[in-house]
DNA sequence: GCACTGCGAGTCAAGTTGTCTCATAGGATG
DNA sequence: CATCCTATGAGACAACTTGACTCGCAGTGC
């Protein structure tokens, strides 16, 4: 038996991470300190530091333990599966432990290099998916894009950020369905 | 003499929020303790605690000194003065300071009052003055806007935040006409 | 020069951090 | 069931940080 599979191994490992996501969302990235995860997660200090020495990395494990919003695979037609997708993420936005997520990342990553690999990734695939399904829709000639595929996740899922974390309102589907139509001239017959 | 006039006093002020702007700037929110502070600025700690006995609202007055992108006074044609202030906020945005500010303030906001009430006064100033251009605009007949005043602000602003913060990646000007576009129709003849 | 007061330096108790040791008990193996 | 292995909790520990306080000094206005 190694130690990774060892039972008592992976009950620590799953109470630490817990007892981090929890104390980010409640308190935020700086009351994920040893001392404060080990009383809420009811083990012993030593224990957390055996798993993970830096907090750093204990703090983008958990946080990867938060479901994020991504884009699922392309259905057509493409405008319809936009729809559907923005109005998940704007839903997911309005989640508390989802700001929480995004707005540590995206301050976290400025300093602190783990934090800002986790941050690249998760931008990158956002980008990949939409451009992908716009760069198919344009293929079958459901729009002609008014932009690069590249600009595109930033037109479309940066409105919606923006309105959640720093203007701190609810997303209304007016505002989706401007980001959709900013995005170039949609052929009506689809 | 009041204590606020004293120069002794204005001094030690300026010292200690220029200290705390850079720790905050080169380490990020969490580097800014009473101790680390008074190192930087050359005065004793309990000088720091004096001025600011609690940490926020010293990172809070020290955010205040960066100069953070507003939108200028409103010029006409709209789309001019749009454009024009847009680039200046895209160029803002590229600077380390602004950066670590407007991440800062969105992260730090979730779980602290004195910070979300600065969020909130930043966010409205845009918003508002944003708002106001637009609807002058739309008065002089120079665009027939496609959303609210109020989903302007996120329309145009959020994708380059989004890009400069999560995408971490240069604004480019295609970007910018994307977004000014996306407003609503733009009359020719102005 | 004189009175005032902000300041630096230092002290102190309480709490935190990172490391180490050791007895215990959970779990695999036979 | 007996045996071995090892992750764990409890605790000790030094180093450091935090927040509060004291006091002599020196910059400042009069």
């Amino acid at each position: 038996m190694t130690t990774e599979t060892d039972p008592r191994f992976q009950r620590s490992r799953e109470a630490i991470l817990n007892a981090a996501r929890e104390l980010l969302l409640e308190s935020g990235p700086t009351a994920v300190t040893h001392g404060q995860v080990a009383d809420r997660a009811g083990v012993g200090r030593a224990t957390v530091y055996r798993h993970w020495p830096r907090t750093e990395p204990l703090l983008v494990e958990a946080m990867a333990t938060v479901p994020m919003p991504f884009l699922d695979k392309p259905t057509t037609p493409t405008r319809e599966w936009l729809r559907r997708e923005l109005t998940a993420i704007a839903r997911q936005l309005e989640l508390d432990d989802v700001r929480a997520v995004s707005t540590t990342l995206a301050n976290t990553a400025l300093w602190d290099e783990t934090m800002n690999t986790y941050r690249a990734q998760f931008a990158g695939i956002l980008t990949d998916r939409l451009a992908a399904a716009l760069d198919d829709a344009q293929a079958r000639g459901e729009i002609s894009l008014g932009l690069t595929g590249r600009n595109a996740a930033a037109m479309t899922i940066g409105p919606m950020y923006y309105r959640s974390t720093i203007e701190r309102a609810p997303i209304d589907s007016a505002l989706i369905e401007a980001v959709i139509a900013a995005l170039g001239a949609w052929s009506t017959d689809h």
